[in-house]
DNA sequence: TCCGATTCTGGAATGACATTCCAGTCCGTG
DNA sequence: CACGGACTGGAATGTCATTCCAGAATCGGA
């Protein structure tokens, strides 16, 4: 009789049901804080359940994070590479957990989702064909892989006093490092202090959508007939 | 006597002797690999031991991170952003669990050692000072996160078969996708396949320095007297 | 409706680890 | 050469992921 008197047990288990939980538990108690005991709890269920649907933990982190990346997609953000690469921040920096397992190998199906629509939106540049490839893949990259650390970096901060605190802090310390083997921190402080986390992937975002910008330039002016 | 005649002790341990010796344990057994058992056994020595320099694991694999950090800094690798960039992603490449932990905060003293040679660099520029902190921080985010992605995808793609197979298996598959809903990926398959890892940062990082050059470009042209 | 095969469940082992504790040892100083 | 703090080795602890397996639910066919 090791079987209890199979009542409260959750109406069915499934891979779906599975992640939806990991997901829940990921945004309360972060990475590490998600265990099996745990969500054999919040599921009311065994672990030897949880195995049947997912492979193991790698698995199920995976699985939770594309389904976080499907929903980045669902919103109608696809006019622009702009718009598109900031709704992808903003989902991901509610669930900061998330984005760190995006860009790995071998790529979720939402991954391929995403690579897909930067893929189709570069196609639209005036690049050469050869260039697309490299290029969707290096934006592709960037918004994955600075997301991820940018809002990592965030919940781990978050936790020891409030944003501001630790930021006057590390802004205190870059004041009083050497200014001749530090000219640049030193100088920069202030601005450490007072930054915005959204702004910075917004420059960086920029940055290299304007790079996209020049690329195009140059390759229209390179094709002019008026050159050496 | 739970004390062993003392004999094959090592020298005398130290924090930077500890992170020498997970330098080398995580170049061989990556970061999965690396547990205190078999580092008491190089250094012939108990737990306690390393427990008395270093905190815990995250220390002590921020701490060899950073040592990483430090030899990529040392190269004569100065003169340009790019060739700056380059350096630190061919030594990342050399250690692939490395690159994740560097842009963590608070940064570590050789971290911030890059972003200052970044910033410096960045100075030189024509850009305005108030920019000066945001762009100098996207490219340091750039160049950390963005090598930190590749570089651990490549390291968990080797031990299954080698590159070519995954990546072949992988473009099999993308060709395989219903053209409709993946436009892009059907057509990029054979980039994919035959894609350089290193070609696909530069690529990522030109891009960035080129957007560079046209702010600074927008910039001379905006304070150009002719205009609206 | 009953039956066997297949799919799923719950929970009790198991085995790896990180981390803690502490009894001692080593070594520089006075 | 005795003292105290720096340092060491290794045993003990507790937390997890993962495995195993005895059964229960479910479903298609007879």
């Amino acid at each position: 009789m090791p079987q209890t008197p199979a009542k409260g047990r959750t109406a069915r288990l499934s891979r779906e049901v599975v992640a939806a939980a990991a997901v829940e538990l990921l945004d309360e108690h972060g990475e590490r804080g998600l265990t099996f005991k745990l969500l054999t709890e919040r599921l009311k269920t065994g672990a030897g359940a949880l195995y049947w649907h997912v492979a193991n933990k790698d698995d199920l982190v995976r699985l939770a994070a594309d389904r976080v990346m499907g929903d980045a997609l669902t919103g109608g953000a696809d006019a622009s590479l702009h718009t598109l690469a900031l709704a992808i921040y903003d989902t991901f920096e509610r669930h900061p957990w998330a984005a760190s397992h995006i860009g790995v190998v071998p790529p979720q199906p939402n991954a391929l989702r995403l690579l897909d629509r930067i893929g189709t939106l570069v196609a639209k540049t005036t690049l050469p064909p050869e260039r697309h490839f490299v290029t969707a893949t290096a934006i592709f990259n960037f918004v994955t892989s600075v997301t991820a650390q940018e809002s990592s970096n965030a919940a781990t901060a978050a936790p020891g006093g409030s944003r501001d605190t630790v930021l006057a802090e590390l802004a205190a310390q870059w004041e009083a490092l050497d200014p001749d083997a530090f000219p640049f921190l030193t100088r920069a402080a202030a601005d450490l202090r007072d930054h915005d986390d959204r702004d910075q992937f917004v420059a960086g975002l920029d940055l290299l959508l304007d790079g996209l910008r020049l690329q195009e330039l140059k390759l229209d002016t390179a094709t002019d007939p008026d050159r050496p």
